[in-house]
DNA sequence: GCTTGACTTAGAGTCCACTCCAAGTTGTAA
DNA sequence: TTACAACTTGGAGTGGACTCTAAGTCAAGC
């Protein structure tokens, strides 16, 4: 029994129990439900998912892509092609925003540096 | 005379008119007008500030926060090392968003690598 | 003087990704 | 069997950052 309420599967994704009903109601997500009750229950399958999913989203990936992309693996393998397309140019964005964020970090430790030298030998800023 | 108007200076920053004229009703500019008209004039320490504003906006960091910055500055130089403080946190924060989304990056690579080896051998897929 | 295009305002609307709510249902432990 | 926590649904609300609209004002060229 691998099989998680949605609970116990958003303590180990780190979604919050609305946050994974929402996902599911946009078609990010389609655990199935116990046969008995409605009550839902992610299989390992589901989870691994979700955490791929994650690392889409962290990365900048809007959920209505990350849709797309499930729903290019839902119709098969003849998909493949496209899916990794999608993933390459995700990760060519991914470093492209790596860089980005590099260049405006060296902007904000330059005018660190800058205001420190002010404190030490005092004078008139001319800017914020 | 080197004061731009909204236009041009929405050319210079990257930002449009709206997002300068939105700015200045949450206090994040204060451009002075024409005495005659009451057109907007945006100096050259208008145009600097709103490029380091824009590093620090690209960096994640939230309006709100970069009011508060801008806050402390008009107080004068005696906020100068709480200035420094908060942006040498928000440096940290940033270093550690470059590192969270190389770590994403891997895994979206991984994922990449591993579908690739399923078009050349084909097999069946355990996930997404 | 007249047209035209850039400017002004207040306020409404949009998009994204959640997040919360109310009312009802189900599972389990005492 | 009863209490209670965890679950279910549809739908409304939130926060952040814009973005757009309408109705009016101003400046420069013809």
């Amino acid at each position: 029994m691998t099989e998680l309420s949605i609970q116990q599967t958003a303590k180990k994704t780190g979604l919050s129990t609305d946050t994974l009903r929402y996902y599911e109601r946009i078609g990010l997500l389609r655990p199935n439900r116990d046969a008995s009750s409605r009550h839902r229950r992610y299989t390992q399958t589901d989870l691994a998912w979700i955490q791929f999913l994650n690392h889409l989203r962290s990365t900048g990936m809007p959920l209505s892509e990350i849709r797309d992309y499930l729903a290019l693996f839902l119709q098969g393998d003849q998909t493949l092609a496209m899916r990794l397309t999608m993933l390459e140019a995700h990760a060519k964005q991914v470093e492209q925003q790596i860089a980005d964020l590099q260049a405006n970090l060296v902007a904000i430790r330059h005018k660190i540096a800058h205001s420190k030298e002010c404190t030490t030998k005092p004078t008139t800023e001319t800017e914020s």
